[in-house]
DNA sequence: TTGTAAGCGTTATCAA
DNA sequence: TTGATAACGCTTACAA
């Protein structure tokens, strides 16, 4: 394999001649670019970017944290940071965590180790604490409120989200209210525990565990919602989804419960998939590719900003 | 930061009896280990991964060429190659392409430039004599039928896969069956139309154009087959989808337009993606999970291989 | 069991 | 406009 100091020999020049002409540097006379050139072209010389990355103590690659690829939550995240990472001549390497602390916290080693220039985390169980200990090696973006924290972070307000979605239900005559959640611990779904523990309260209505679902995320945990409802004396009247997908799961399952849909059970979904836009389920809008985007971007900064993403509602014909 | 030599001369040791600790190497005196490990505590010493790499010549780094991020079919392969690498220790680096050359060649420039071991090209435009001249530089994998190329591939049938899947249409009266197809000069696109039209020309059946749509991929294509049968006379009374996405997209529209499935119209779709399932779509399995976990193992191999992966058709109610 | 020193393939400073 | 040469931080013969 040809180096740097093979073209240099052949083409009658310096090593460092060779690395102007690489580099479009200035200052170097023609014959010389066109000798350099013959020379490269002679012996099918090929730069190393390991090489080029130890020099210059940066990769061009960005990590993304997240824990499962299959679900269009992420795959549109993804989009988004790798539309905007491609932008910046920027690739994108995934750490697949499955949930796993020790996944995540190889993504953070390989920071430190340089393989990464910076890291976009979607989802974590590591300790914020913990996680703040490696901005030093490189830059840090949350998908996530991350209070008072150093680290760079775009985020959604799920509390004031379901907030306005309870409230919009509660407006339209629903008193009995469940929701789906995929895992309780998750900071998301912390978060829209505590929004709809208050709006009971504030409504005087009454909390019932068995109007919520756990551990749905997928298109197939729909049935099993309608599954534990129809077991119910006191059914729920509308449901919260964990997402579109799940709000489409029911949606599918729903004629063989028997169920119509507003009529016996309204739903509001997450996210707005394309699916939701096909089946008319009336959802809160979360752009998803664009906050892609942006904390890609946020990777670039030199100093850390905090940016909340406004969503919306959608009406359509589910509630 | 400190460096290699820093923690050497803190412990009293040598820069290779540092590396030996680093490295678990024999024949390195307990002493000495113990004052190295506390020398790269007290330093706060972290290996640079690009040094390594420079010097072994390795990333652990493997490439994925592919379209799209935000389809189940391209999600399903992802998770699959995903998986098999982390069991290797590797990473998976995203080439996104939009179907555009440039993007793929920049991949094959990655791989000539070492920032990954090898590439996986789910996708391509680039000829396969181009992809060929880059094997001297990492193990490229293919996920087609690439007949004799030295390149290890896996693939699936998409021709004897239509074929079957129009026999079993045929089989069942249909002779008015069309299909759908995302971009017509793709491989498998290719594939898909000449099985179509080995199989009209066998049972002496008229190829109609205005029977095959093209451009289909995302379930908000399913409603724009449905347009366009709509509009003709003469209609058929099958289709083959491109995918479970497209064929899910014609369920949820088909009320709108008055078509019931599978009575007005039959439909095989492809992949098995969960909402298959959820919406009993009769379809073509593709184990895209398991494909992609052999793409990956394909990619450590010294020697190449070729795999088909069988297909089944799996019943259920739109036929 | 340990140390010296030669790479790995670049870039960039400095002097000419 | 060019060339020597010193880094970048590590691994690994080879010699001791």
């Amino acid at each position: 394999m040809a180096t740097i100091r093979d073209v240099a020999r052949l083409a009658g020049v310096s090593v460092a001649t060779v690395s102007r002409v690489l580099n479009d540097h200035p200052y170097v006379k023609r014959e010389k670019v066109e000798a350099v050139k013959k020379a490269i072209a002679e012996t099918g010389y090929i730069q190393n970017i390991n090489a080029i990355n130890l020099k210059k103590g940066k990769t061009n690659l960005v990590g993304m944290v997240l824990p499962l690829l299959d679900h269009p939550y992420f795959s549109q995240l993804m989009q988004g940071i790798s539309t905007a990472a491609s932008v910046h001549h920027y690739k994108l390497v995934l750490y697949q965590t499955g949930y796993q602390e020790g996944q995540e916290m190889e993504a953070l080693e390989m920071l430190k180790l340089k393989q990464i220039d910076n890291l976009v985390i979607c989802s974590r169980q590591v300790s914020l604490a913990v996680i703040e200990r490696f901005r030093q090696y490189g830059n840090i973006v949350l998908f996530e409120n991350g209070g008072n924290t150093p680290l760079s972070y775009t985020f959604v307000d799920h509390y004031a989200c379901f907030m306005n979605a309870l409230t919009y239900l509660y407006d339209r005559g629903h008193r009995e209210i469940g929701f789906s959640i995929n895992r309780s611990d998750g900071t998301n779904s912390k978060q829209r525990e505590q929004a709809y523990k208050d709006f009971l309260e504030t409504k005087g209505l009454r909390y019932r565990k068995e109007y919520i679902v756990k551990d749905c995320l997928y298109l197939e945990d729909g049935e099993r919602v309608l599954k534990q409802f129809s077991k119910l004396q006191q059914r729920p009247t509308a449901l919260l989804a964990t997402s579109d997908q799940v709000a489409a799961g029911i949606m599918i399952a729903s004629p063989e419960y028997g169920i119509s849909i507003p009529e016996d059970l309204a739903i509001i979904g997450f996210d707005n998939h394309p699916i939701a836009k096909a089946m008319n389920i009336t959802t809160i809008g979360i752009p998803l590719n664009s906050i892609g985007q942006t904390l890609f971007e946020q990777t670039l900064s030199e100093s850390a900003s905090h940016k909340e993403v406004p969503v919306s509602l959608i009406e359509r014909l589910t509630v």
